[in-house]
DNA sequence: GCCGTTTTCGGCCCGACTGTTTTCAGTCG
């Protein structure tokens, strides 16, 4: 078992109590244990063996038994009693928005409904109204929610996908006759949702990969294979597929597999399908052709080919630019750690730079700091910066950018701190005038530096929010505000579409973790990710800039 | 169910909006 799905399963034992109406403090005891493990570094069976699960902040005893059992037995006597209560498929109607827990619950009592489908079914047949509580509404929302799970079509997001492909490629590169070994598909182009993990493999013996992928611990089945392929599904029903290929033909189908498909068509004739053996590299591919190396994040038929051609392909950024992180939560609002321990995660990274930017006021379930206390922390960062040295903290704040348009805290206060980002937790589906006047309102503020998640989309939960982009883009670009790519991977908002318009309109990017934990500053991997895929330069990106430009920058 | 310069039980615990109601329960960030 891995960390996350032990926490997993701690999770889904929160839904169910929660379904159960439990002590609210038991439900968020479960939910903070497997918030702890999601996040830690180290792997859960490391620490078993060195006895020292009871030092992960939020377990104690009873759960600390729990997860023992379940890394000894896939599973636990009290988890399986609960789901033996209330079924998986009751949880998967959570996915729903404006679903929740009390409304699941009645759903299944009285109706006995315990998947998605028969819940949809019972929509249509307008069967939901006739429950106490919920009317036609109710009804549009899981209709509509439906709508939005289809769309995505079973895909899962790259944060879910990529560690456990890394983890797979990993485990198949031990086996003695792979000489090579590539994450390929739409995984290796970075897309933000994939629907499946494909591997590719170079090596003389087929039968060894074969039985090492029998042998893998996350496998769930195999369902096909042939002299080149084996498919089958992974840990969290991820599908997958082992392409086998002899060491002279692999660099020919790491072009092949990596797509796009478009990419591919575009760029080769009907008559060419490898292997051609004379292929050495990918770089030796494309020179051979007269063009420049296209990265694989470009390779989406979006004018990379004719760009490549003439040489003219941008220099792409990557993670290793990044000089600091401008948006970092701490314990002060919904953060999991003090300042000075995300300065030392950010020491770790060799960053130059970050700035704490915990919540406003107005978003009080985080935490959200008022004046006086926005105050104290001023005092606190400035100390911090006189002991550290090779890091600067910036004194920001997320600012709540409220229904009106106006910020959560006065220009008097703003004017005050090093760096101001604004964005919006509230009124989500306000019409697509109000919601673009409210952020263009924000963006014209001059002390607003930067616009984060813009959209507000939650890959495979939420779309974003109606917005006029052209004019909102217009409204960031005249007034030289920064736009944020979100780098946690269910948000990669800004997405990469939106980056490179923005890019096009001479708008500055930066690219953030939105880290509410130590480990989070990780996530800066998948927002490079999307900014590649927007065609972004290390100068696009305020965050791969030396610390004097950056700040002259925030301050004009 | 966890946690303790508060110390082995009692605290943990927001607030606004939405939808279904006609005064409030459920959802969400």
């Amino acid at each position: 078992m891995t960390n996350r799905e032990v926490a997993i399963i701690l999770d889904r034992i929160a839904d169910i109590l929660q379904i159960k109406e439990e002590n609210s403090f038991k439900i968020q005891a479960y939910r903070k244990a497997a918030s702890s493990i999601y996040h830690l570094d180290e792997d859960l069976n490391t620490l078993k063996q060195a006895r020292r699960i009871e030092e992960i902040p939020g377990v104690g005893k009873a759960v600390k038994a729990k997860i023992e059992e379940i890394l000894e037995k896939g599973s636990c006597e009290y988890y399986d009693r609960l789901t033996a209560e209330v079924p998986l498929g009751v949880l998967d109607m959570l996915a729903l928005p404006g679903i929740g827990h009390k409304t699941v619950k009645i759903i299944y009592e009285k109706l006995g409904i315990d998947n998605l489908d028969d819940l949809l079914k019972a929509a249509e047949a307008r069967r939901i109204r006739t429950l106490p509580g919920m009317g036609g509404k109710t009804e549009y929302n899981i209709k509509k929610g439906m709508e939005l799970l289809r769309q995505s079509g079973g895909k899962v997001t790259l944060g879910l996908a990529l560690p456990l492909a890394e983890d797979f490629r990993d485990y198949l590169w031990e086996a003695k006759s792979v000489e090579n070994a590539c994450i390929v598909g739409s995984i290796r182009r970075g897309k933000s949702l994939v629907s499946d993990i494909d591997i590719l493999v170079a090596s003389r013996d087929y039968e060894e990969i074969r039985q090492k992928v029998n042998n893998y611990r996350g496998l769930i089945e195999i369902s096909e294979h042939d002299a080149s392929c084996i498919k089958g599904l992974l840990t969290h029903h991820i599908e997958f597929e082992v392409i086998i290929v002899p060491p002279q033909d692999y660099f020919s189908c790491l072009l092949w597999t990596t797509g796009s498909k478009t990419h591919r068509n575009q760029l080769f004739k009907d008559s060419e399908v490898p292997p051609w053996p004379e292929v050495n590299s990918e770089i030796d591919f494309y020179t051979k052709r007269g063009m420049e190396y296209i990265a694989p994040e470009l390779r989406e038929n979006q004018g990379e080919i004719e760009a490549a051609g003439k040489h003219q392909l941008p220099q792409l950024v990557g993670l290793d630019d990044i000089k600091g992180d401008l948006h970092i939560h701490s314990k002060w609002s919904d953060g999991a750690h003090e300042i000075k321990d995300m300065a030392a995660a950010a020491q770790a990274l060799n960053y130059s730079y970050i700035a704490i930017t915990d919540h406003s006021k107005s978003l009080a379930i985080s935490g959200g700091l008022n004046e006086e206390k926005l105050g104290a922390q001023k005092v606190v960062i400035d100390a911090l910066n006189s002991e550290l040295s090779g890091l600067q903290i910036l004194k920001g704040n997320e600012v709540d950018i409220l229904k009106d348009g106006r910020l959560d805290f006065e220009d008097d206060l703003l004017k005050d701190l090093d760096l101001v980002i604004a964005s919006i937790h509230s009124h989500f589906q306000l019409d697509k005038e109000k919601q673009s006047d409210r952020i263009m309102q924000a963006a014209k503020n001059q002390h607003v530096d930067i616009i984060a998640h813009l959209t507000g989309r939650l890959l495979n939960r939420r779309n974003g929010y109606d917005l006029d982009l052209d004019r909102v883009l217009e409204t960031v670009a005249k007034n030289h505000t920064i736009l944020e790519i979100n780098s946690h991977p269910d948000r990669l908002d800004i997405d990469e579409e939106i980056a490179r318009r923005a890019k096009d309109m001479g708008i500055k990017i930066a690219i953030n973790s939105d880290a509410h934990h130590k480990q989070d500053l990780g996530l800066m991997k998948y927002g490079i990710t999307t900014a590649r895929r927007g065609w972004l330069s290390p100068d696009d990106v305020v965050n791969t800039w030396e610390k004097e430009k950056l700040l002259n920058y925030l301050g004009e």
